[in-house]
DNA sequence: CCTACCGATCGGTAGG
DNA sequence: CCTACCGATCGGTAGG
């Protein structure tokens, strides 16, 4: 018999996370109470604290999970170092669709509840975050060297790309006419456009 | 003598609202409290409600007041309807970049904040934003059905132009490198590039 | 604009 | 996982 990671303790908090997750989404991390977290889980407040040790314990799970999730979507996506720069670049942006659309919820915290952690993981968080952004920085650098993309100035086209990107999870519905993998291919399309080189 | 309106009144409140505006944009509207502010005014916390009447009506001003900043820079961009759609939608760009680098604080506060907004102010906001996106969307519509511009989703590439322009606020330092009219200028060459028709 | 204060609510804990 | 509770802090008010 193998022992077994007791399964309705994991499974307890990991719902606790889904549903504060929703909840920080939709309020704001400030704005959300433990009490009205504790109502939807049909918990008494007090209660949360035999499976978490604080309120901002949740927050830095989904914002350090996330960054988790961005790291590996993108080097899955840039694996193949001999790929043409401009595939590697539309396979990371299909990439980070993918991890935003699978959870919108998370992804909206990750990209605007993270200031209120406390340091040291703010900063933490921050250098995460900068890393994240300079491999797109870099791709798109290395592809204007090659002569596959052209922009004036690779660190603001890098900035403005994953902006778009950014957006979506305030306006992208699970159950909306587009899929995910159409959103993704849309979007890569469109982006790429502006940075590619058409002569 | 033409009776003037109380200079003091007037500046405490725009001190109130622009001293606020600060704090919501670091900190959140919900994590921001009113002793916070009454502090770094240099005043007791009950002195604020002689200027204003509740938390809520400063982020209502200043939510609403950036609508407004919006919606005016955007009919002055288009108001020559005889102009070309790509120029007019670049001017759109470059107005929209220019009120949102013009006070970027309250911009974050416009972009982020609004869902603390209570009834009905919130429904009127989300009604005056999405007003605002018609705006770009019949731009490009319009300029896709002359030929100008070229996108197989009007809709589509003004929500992810849109979201180009909004994230600014987030990287946007009066004191960088960039100044706000290369900043527009620059942005407006590389949205319209991935939407601009090159045949 | 201050002092003094209100009721409500917050995150979190002790003990079972 | 609950009951009962803690000290702290919140937005806002009364009276001057």
């Amino acid at each position: 018999m193998t022992p077994e990671i007791p399964a309705p303790v994991r499974s307890r908090k990991a719902q606790i996370d889904h549903t504060a997750t929703a909840l920080f989404r939709a309020r704001g991390f400030a704005a959300t109470s433990m009490r009205e977290l504790a109502t939807k889980l049909g918990l008494e407040a007090g209660s949360l604290y035999s499976h978490i040790k604080s309120k901002e314990e949740i927050l830095h799970r989904v914002c350090f999970g996330l960054a988790e999730a961005f790291f590996s979507a993108f080097a899955e996506a840039t694996a193949n170092a001999q790929a043409p720069l401009a595939t590697q670049l539309r396979q990371a942006i299909e990439a980070h669709v993918r991890v935003l659309t699978q959870d919108s919820a998370a992804s909206a915290v990750f990209l605007h509840e993270w200031r209120h952690l406390s340091e040291p993981a703010r900063t933490e968080f921050l250098a995460l975050r900068d890393r994240y952004e300079a491999g797109f920085r870099t791709l798109i650098t290395r592809g204007t060297a090659t002569g596959e993309l052209h922009t004036p100035d690779a660190a603001f086209a890098a900035l403005t790309l994953l902006a778009s990107l950014n957006w979506l999870p305030s306006w992208y519905r699970p159950d909306g006419k587009l899929a995910p993998e159409d959103i993704a291919h849309r979007l890569a399309e469109q982006l790429l456009n502006g940075i590619r080189n058409s002569q």
